[in-house]
Parts: C-alpha cells; structure tokens; sequence
DNA sequence: GCCAACGTTGGC
DNA sequence: GCCAACGTTGGC
C-alpha cells in the first residue's frame, strides 16, 4: 500500500495520460468514492479484454481519469480521480462469493486487473451528456460514439481540458 | 422497459 | 475457424 504525503504532490505531468472510466451510480457514484475513509478505491469487475489490457498495461500512477455515470438519469461525467496505484490483479475474480467472481483467473495467472484511484475533484456542475454532444471537442470522445460498451476508455488532453470548460472548472493541477 | 450493439460461447 | 445463439451493456 503506497502511502503519499499529503505534501507529496505529484507526479510529472509529462507522460501523464487521460481515462474515462464508467460506473453505474447506483453500484458506485463520485459519492461513494469522496465518502471513503480515505478517498481511495480500487476498481474492480472490469471483465473485458479491452478494458482489461488498458488496467493492465496503460494506465499509470498519476494518469488522471474521469468518472462518467452511465445508465442514470441523468448521465454525466460526475467528477475526476487520479491513479494512485498501477495494475495488479482483480482478487475479486478469485472469490466465489462475489458477484464478480471468474474462474478462470488463477492467483498465479490472473485473468482480470484493476487499479487504485483516489478522488480528485467532484463537479459542482457536472457535465452532462447532451452537452457532451453539443460541443464539437467533446463530441468525438469514445464514449460518445454509438454502442460504444468499452468501460475503460482514453481520452485525449483536449478532451480533457474541454469537460473541465464545460464543468466550468480549471482543469487540475 | 425496449432494443441495438457488442462480446463471448459453443456446436459443428 | 465459422457463425448462430446468447447474455450484457447502456442509451433512449
């Protein structure tokens, strides 16, 4: 467990990179994450192959993420988190009990990974996704496009900086 | 609640 | 290795 100094500020900015990472309110919102005793979670039960290698391979200490909340009313991107744990292995796959349970992922071969983030920042106004649409630099995010299911999804630094336009916001430190 | 899009599974 | 059937995602 990787303990920081709350003095401890960051990570380079070079090299960093930009997610947008999907959560259904109901199972888990901004909410939740800002409530947690220490702001932090990890993101368990992707099981997409996708998904999967982007935790796995790509997404790195420091990288900034979006929170989107999808199948809710309304859908938005609800706020940011920073990684503060690169991928390891999915232990919920390894649990019969939970509902995210796999089989096929062995301790010593696991299948499925996950990452730790720590909540950044919740949007006092939340950006929505008709504005997602209606500006052109949003517009063409992946989570935008039509059946688009990836749950892990990059963003670009223009993107990034456009949702924090449009949540009226700077875009974070 | 509906249903299109998508990923996975399994018979052949 | 193809592809139909199936289950899931997720916007509407």
């Amino acid at each position: 467990m990787a303990k920081k100094k709350a003095s401890a500020s960051p990570t380079p900015t070079a090299g960093r990179r930009y997610w947008l990472f999907k959560s259904e309110p109901e199972s888990y919102s901004i909410q939740h994450l800002e409530k947690e005793p220490t702001q932090t979670t990890f993101w368990d039960g992707v099981r997409n192959y996708q998904a999967r290698n982007s935790l796995r391979d790509d997404v790195k200490v420091g990288d900034r993420v979006l929170m989107y909340h999808s199948n809710c009313d309304p859908l938005i991107i609800a706020g940011t988190m920073e990684v503060v744990r690169a991928g390891y292995p999915d232990h919920t796959a390894f649990d019969p009990n939970d509902h995210h349970y796999d089989p096929k992922s062995k301790p010593d071969a696991p299948t499925w990974y996950m990452v730790d983030v720590r909540w950044q920042q919740t949007f006092e106004t939340p950006v929505t996704r008709e504005q997602l649409a209606e500006d052109p630099e949003t517009a063409t995010m992946v989570v935008m496009q039509r059946g688009s299911r990836l749950s892990i999804q990059p963003v670009t630094e223009k993107e990034w900086n456009a949702v924090h336009r449009l949540a009226g916001v700077k875009p974070g430190r």
